[in-house]
DNA sequence: CGGAGTGCCTTA
DNA sequence: TAAGGCACTCCG
């Protein structure tokens, strides 16, 4: 156990919430003994992904002005100190808003927009295929769990979402795969290595 | 050409030989216009390795209180401005003598000594090897010209060094370096070879 | 962690 | 009030 603290990073009460304050001690040089403060939005640390939604890189690493209460000393607040990895992420939900009406386009124009499969159904507050086709593509990027939409009932989702959608699933209804549909994905992959094959077999 | 000054940095006869003043005008800020005053040593560009005499870093950028002459101004001295890249750096003879009788140690006492190889001869007003040594392995370190020792004549420097000791070449006799010197070190490289070769098959 | 550069307290 | 002195910020 060290008597001397060369990093201390805690919550702190008077930061916004999931921002922590890191004290770093300068330990050689002309300026050896002075303290650097950084202040660190807290991150997961499964979040190398993180929904598309940005985030300016500046916000890290930055010096911060130091103002000091009248004990010279910024009071930590006990009462939400971590013990463990309990910390519960606030989800986001219904981020998806934040991208309505926006579309991929290049120098010809807009890009054409993408048709669901019949078997995934929009479930929510949403109407758009283009919203509910974000949601399972940031879902498939992002988890790390098993992507199988919303299981829940659906009137009780639609009528309190904010209480009964799940924020680790995507915008559509249960989705259930069945023997059938492998047999039927199985069979296309086969179809398309022989054309593939008579084009080969061809040129 | 500009006519407001932000930087001025000048030799002045009232500093010490080789120190500059330089004035430094605030661009910015509430105190903009104020002007700062730094003294600086000169130090040549290529002095990155300087012979072992202990220099102390705080002697640069210090802030330095300026007692100034009754017309309130210091005057700068025209005479030794510099033109451009001619000043030449006094060389230091003799410095060896500052390391005698110093000698290595660690916690077992003294580090044992170090004896010449029998082409390199001393030359100057020294005796020891162990300053030979320092003299030679600075030179070896930090010159960027190839050291061959002092060439001139041997009984012009010992009669007076302060003339004829060349202060690039280290305190030893001219030194060269035979095709027969060539030979043989590629022997005992080849001998080295061998037994490692023998003691890897051995074990 | 160093260094340029400003803020601001102290001194006369 | 101005200049000196030095703490401090902020950027690389």
């Amino acid at each position: 156990m060290n008597i001397s603290i060369e990093k201390k990073r805690s919550d702190c009460s008077v930061l916004p919430k999931g921002w922590q304050r890191e004290e770093v001690l300068r330990k050689t040089g002309l300026t050896a003994g002075k303290v650097d403060v950084y202040y660190y939005r807290g991150v997961r640390s499964d979040a190398s992904l993180v929904p598309p939604i940005r985030q300016t890189a500046s916000i890290f690493k930055q010096p911060v002005t130091v103002y000091k209460t009248q004990e010279s000393k910024v009071k930590t607040d006990q009462k939400h100190e971590r013990t463990g990895d309990k910390q519960e992420k606030p989800k986001q939900l219904f981020w998806e808003k934040r991208l309505e009406g926006l579309t991929a386009c290049d120098a010809n124009g807009v890009i054409g927009t993408t048709s669901l499969p019949k078997y995934i159904k929009p479930l929510g507050p949403y109407t758009s295929d283009a919203t509910t086709i974000q949601s399972l593509a940031t879902a498939l990027h992002v988890s790390s769990q098993q992507i199988t939409g919303q299981t829940g009932s659906k009137q009780a989702i639609m009528e309190n979402p904010g209480v009964f959608l799940n924020p680790e699933q995507p915008l559509i209804a249960a989705v259930t795969i069945t023997k059938e549909d492998v047999r039927r994905q199985e069979e296309r992959v086969k179809r398309a290595r022989l054309r593939l094959q008579e084009a080969l077999a061809a040129a």
